[in-house]
DNA sequence: AGGTTACCCTGCGCGC
DNA sequence: TGCGCGCAGGGTAACC
């Protein structure tokens, strides 16, 4: 279900639960979740005796990176502590963790990873529809040459490479939509279709232009547009428009409402139009025809 | 090369 | 109640 914000989210909450985790038991209950290494022994061995020591995100990516403790027996000693490649994850469409601490519950029948600790603190990892992918990649291998999505990755919005020079140099060569244009990871990193849908109400542009024709001032506003929507939304916990929930279960506060977003056939809060719906490229699109040309 | 399309999965809500 | 269909916030490979 994530997009930028809930990833954000969800890099904090693994960032503040797993200071102390030492992976010292993995249980795979679904093979396919585990992208890489392709065995799923070579990944439970590869990572066992490590703890993640800072977590990045880039786009909807999550990496994780390991220090492993070679000497099994005395995980006081930092003289076996060794760098150990980077835990990656995507949690797709309907990805998530749960973190349980010592006396966890038997795993849903979604749960496809699980992460145990000494003490048996659990991380789970929870996917209804099973698109969600972990790699875990060594030492000495670089992420992108392994995940193809993350060597293709265009800027964060947040970047100051995500600038209008960059915008305009980008979109102008596109035919295509707009909407379809918001959605390619290579062109942005990070943007769903809630946001997509949201930033595109927000800059007054119908979804429908093409990318190349969107003039100078529409893509400022536009640029604006999505970070303002993508603060926003990370603000408030990253679950302002949706059911998703963080590591510990909460929900966020719901402190801002989608202006279109699933609002088909309502009324437009500044208009009072009909909100309309349609497919864009294979994807649900919610936009005022009144307030957005 | 850029732009569509089918597909990977499971569950839900709807109409019949 | 059951069945079939369309729907779901993502990414990719395989096509034109």
């Amino acid at each position: 279900m994530p997009e930028l914000p809930e990833v954000e989210t969800v890099r904090k909450g693994l960032e503040k639960k797993l200071k102390n985790f030492i992976i010292k038991e993995v249980k795979i209950l679904r093979s396919s979740t585990i992208a890489y290494p392709y065995n799923n022994s070579d990944f439970i061995e590869g990572i066992y005796n490590s703890f993640i020591q800072r977590w990045d995100r880039r786009g909807k990516y999550l990496l994780g990176y390991l220090k492993k403790y070679i000497n099994d027996h005395d995980i006081e000693n930092k003289a076996t502590l060794k760098d150990n490649g980077c835990l990656v994850i995507h949690l797709r469409m309907t990805g998530y963790f749960n973190w349980y601490e010592s006396d966890a519950p038997d795993p849903c029948k979604h749960t496809r990873v699980r992460f145990i600790d000494i003490t048996k603190n659990e991380l789970r990892f929870i996917d209804v529809r099973s698109f969600g992918k972990i790699w875990w990649i060594r030492e000495g291998l670089r992420p992108d040459k392994i995940i193809k999505g993350l060597a293709s990755l265009g800027p964060e919005p947040f970047a100051e490479d995500f600038n209008l020079t960059y915008l305009k140099k980008e979109l102008s060569k596109r035919t295509k939509t707009i909407k379809s244009a918001l959605l390619d990871q290579t062109i942005i990193a990070g943007i769903g279709n809630i946001y997509a849908d949201e930033s595109l109400y927000e800059a007054g542009i119908s979804p429908y232009r093409q990318a190349k024709k969107i003039k100078k001032k529409e893509l400022i506003k536009l640029r604006e547009s999505i970070i303002d929507v993508l603060t926003k939304s990370i603000g408030s916990g990253g679950t302002t428009f949706s059911d998703f929930r963080d590591i510990e279960g909460s929900n966020g506060n719901y402190s801002m409402l989608a202006n279109v977003y699933r609002r088909t056939g309502e009324e437009c809060y500044k208009c009072k139009n009909v909100i309309q719906r349609n497919k864009i490229s294979g994807r649900s699109t919610h936009w005022c025809n009144n307030c957005q040309k």
